[in-house]
DNA sequence: ATTAGTTACGAAAACGTTTTCGTGCTGATA
DNA sequence: TATCAGCACGAAAACGTTTTCGTAACTAAT
């Protein structure tokens, strides 16, 4: 329609070196056209993409998938698309991934940490991405030892408050259903357990600390059982995730227990499970909508101010009791 | 290191025209000072981003979530990455988001429709997509009456299964727990329903059709207890899906009814809730994770030729009877 | 010694934008 | 009439690649 490509784009943008009658008419044959500007161009010429990368381990996972909701929804209130890769909990996919968002795909990274990651303690290419300033927030599975934004959950307090809840309700004699102990959550967890007890003087009972091993699905309930064969029940149960709690609840049921009568269940992890089982299951709430919210917000400040960060943040993201009928 | 961009392109790539000395100097080169080419240049160059677009309604829902996952595993295989996007349901955004990733961000676009742009029945952005031939697979919400790729659940096949299977376990009184008429699956998964009564003789009992309006969460148990009101109970329930049917097993406990000696339940969706529940539910497996590699393969398929696409192709995916304690 | 054919590389265009800078106008001022 | 702003636009560089094409240097053949 002959005009140059600049008048075109400072027409578009609403630039007063433009003539209001060739801004008008630039405009009306763009949108008879319905031409958009192609981002890639616009990305590689701005140096800015206007994308968020997002490693974590497993989209089928329903603490995960609210942690995406909450990123999703700071990331379209500034006008950021998600580009989501998954781990698989696999520390060469997680490099990939990696590898393949910071060449320029995107302008920050929100990462969850791969659980293979942490067994090899391999951060190397964390580690890379840092020395260069790279925007990265990490969520939830954060890396040890290293200084950084994060956005954690206190699995300390939120098993203490588990526990005081039981306590609250009357119990005396508490079981705990846990992970081995390699995985951190798991541990937490239990330490909260333990430091719960020591201050209202209950005992720690070793036989009623199961470290449930999930090497094979189907010896899970077994493992469970076992803490409904011995002489002496408890009367409450913190378990560090909803399904242990549900096939607890199951055994429960067999062996004839009243829930919450005889035994109280708690579980840490408010998903989809506690709201269907019968009684209802009361959970530690963990937000993970939040998070991904606050992950967001700290990395799109990152994201603008990119120099002299200054010193990293960690938010830690409270839990609270979700009070149902298992107790 | 004084070698051209273009001798660098070429080495990196082992082309024969650059010697080998130079080749492997400027390899090592680029692995020490760990170079990568920047992607946003090269799609721009090469007009093909390897990303895939994605817009569903929503990512905190088990079978989107699933589908995800395969989508994911196929894009991982051919070096594909994800672009996603949320519709929340809602048509406005969906647009926006179609809009976005496809100026020049994605090479291709997979969709599962949002609720509200079914209820208007507005798919001008679709057909404009269709009207450029870009590649463009639509996944289990499919918009009606477009002659397009899809992948699709066969929902009357599958309430038709489930109640077969109710029927062989020997129900003769069956109920069906379903959406208001304006949800196509609900619809689908009754006609379903109905189909295998006739077939078999079996009355459809009106007093026993429950249309759930999800209107306000807290009404939908009252509205699945007035099934249990009645002077004549049923035998069989199919739920539409696994919520529904986990609300009806609640009531029936209350009710002091034994599952599956007083009535047999049957749920479409196989879900996180079915193996919780106790006793646990005997489902409709959805697969879809397989709908997800299958839109994907299909997607692929298209990118790579553009041209003279030939026929749409629509692909059933079958669903069926997982067997558990409920029947 | 001339020619033809390789080999090994670089120049330059292209992908589609944005932005800086330069410049031809117009109208006003001296 | 000569000078000067200021307006409205275009040229060109830049973002970081890839690819086509051109060519210098060398080898081999006549």
């Amino acid at each position: 329609m002959g005009v140059s490509p600049s008048t075109v784009s400072k027409a578009l943008k609403d630039s007063h070196e433009i003539s209001e009658p060739t801004r008008e008419r630039i405009k009306a044959y763009a949108k008879l056209h319905n031409y958009r500007p192609n981002s890639l161009a616009t990305s590689l010429r701005n140096q800015k993409t206007s994308v968020i990368g997002i490693i974590i381990p497993e989209v089928v996972h329903h603490f995960f998938s609210r942690i995406l909701s909450g990123i999703e929804s700071v990331a379209y209130q500034n006008n950021y698309n998600l580009m989501i890769c998954l781990s698989k909990d696999n520390l060469e996919k997680e490099i990939q991934n990696l590898e393949m968002l910071t060449n320029g795909n995107v302008d920050g990274l929100l990462i969850s940490v791969a659980k293979e990651t942490f067994k090899k303690a391999d951060y190397h290419h964390f580690k890379e991405l840092i020395a260069r300033d790279f925007p990265l927030v990490f969520l939830d599975r954060v890396p040890q030892n290293l200084d950084i934004d994060k956005v954690i959950i206190d699995d300390v307090a939120g098993g203490y408050k588990a526990v005081k809840h039981l306590i609250e309700k009357g119990c005396k004699k508490m079981a705990i259903l846990t992970t081995p102990s390699h995985i951190t959550v798991g541990v937490d967890r239990e330490t909260g357990f333990k430091k719960a007890l020591k201050e209202s003087n209950l005992p720690f009972i070793n036989s009623f600390c199961i470290k449930v091993s999930e090497k094979d699905k189907k010896s899970i309930e077994p493992q469970i059982e076992a803490l409904f064969t011995q002489k002496e029940l408890p009367d409450g149960i913190f378990a560090v995730n909803e399904n242990y709690a549900a096939i607890a609840m199951k055994i429960a049921h067999k062996k004839g227990l009243n829930i919450p009568k005889d035994i109280k269940i708690i579980a840490f992890t408010d998903g989809l499970i506690s709201k269907t089982t019968n009684p209802t299951l009361t959970t530690i709430a963990q937000h993970g909508y939040t998070m991904g919210e606050q992950a967001t917000e700290i990395l799109l400040h990152r994201i603008s101010n990119r120099k002299g960060m200054g010193t990293y943040k960690t938010n830690v993201v409270s839990t609270n009791v979700v009070e149902r009928e298992s107790t």
